[in-house]
DNA sequence: ACCTGTTCTTTCAAATCTGAACAACTTCGG
DNA sequence: CCGAAGTTGTTCAGATTTGAAAGAACAGGT
């Protein structure tokens, strides 16, 4: 069974994944901007540098915690810096690289907007799971990005 | 526990799910493409109208089983026309619509780039699961889509 | 110090996606 | 049968995303 089809039920639990996921993120994002003048890619940039020691981050690393495209990261800054969210500094110990900065004003949208993005991750996925369901989707996922990174060392 | 945070489980739980589905389409999207002149969106579309009757369908069942908005299915359709991969055709009985229809290079294509990506499939998802996880997976994420189309239901 | 190869980020043009506005129908109630 | 209201798909302009190319700076060996 390791050949060029799957199963039904392989098919079925692919199927169901990538289409719920997307459903389920578009919901979720479609709340998150009713509510917030915010996309999802503007909250998860502000939670990532809320979240990083000095409240800043190298635009590569944060690319990777995105996975983002350099060049997607570096408009998204851009648009960012436009609403003051954000602020780019040079990187005082590597002159190539510059800092994505978390302004007081990028923290309080964050803090405004979490309550209620949160609550919708809540309503829309988390009423939906017992433990057991939590703990799966943990493992299961978590294994399957890790063997996707072991892949992409492998070819690198 | 109904507020407007999440426990560690919870968050954990979210962000797995959404990180590694994200990184796990992105990974088969670009299998794909090196293998076969698709994208991902050009591939789904060939699947919906080789599995629907006819091998055709209208603008607008095709872009809710894609989860396309209606402007970016026609963009979508006009670029897989140009390459003689689906043909637009007027409906027969309703004459606002069109139907989109698989043509026989589009066929081809899809049964070229068939095993390819399956076979990525398999190797990036299917191959980290058992049949529980496979169960789970299904069960979990159709009950989610479930909820996510009755609260759809709810709004309009 | 001087190459050589690599990394970091941005720039640019082209491709794609979104949302609002539209035109052409269809449907339904009177 | 008429007209208001709803549907369907497209168009358009603007926003976003991509990928290749380039500029600047680092790192390692010589």
């Amino acid at each position: 069974m390791s050949d060029e089809k799957l199963s039904p039920e392989e098919l079925a639990a692919w199927r169901a994944v990538v289409e719920s996921s997307q459903r389920l993120l578009i919901t979720i994002e479609d709340d998150l901007r009713k509510a917030s003048d915010l996309t999802l890619a503007d909250y998860n940039v502000l939670v990532q540098l809320a979240e990083a020691p000095g409240r800043r981050l190298r635009m590569g690393d944060l690319a990777t915690k995105l996975i983002f495209a350099p060049s997607r990261l570096t408009y998204q800054i851009g648009t960012m810096e436009k609403r003051g969210l954000v602020t780019r500094e040079p990187c005082p110990d590597d002159r190539r690289g510059s800092e994505a900065v978390l302004t007081e004003v990028g923290l309080a949208a964050l803090r405004a907007a979490a309550p209620g993005h949160l609550g919708s991750v809540r309503r829309h996925f988390i009423e939906d799971l017992d433990a057991a369901d939590l703990a799966a989707l943990t493992k299961i996922f978590t294994r399957i990005d890790e063997r996707l990174s072991a892949a992409r060392d492998r070819v690198r």
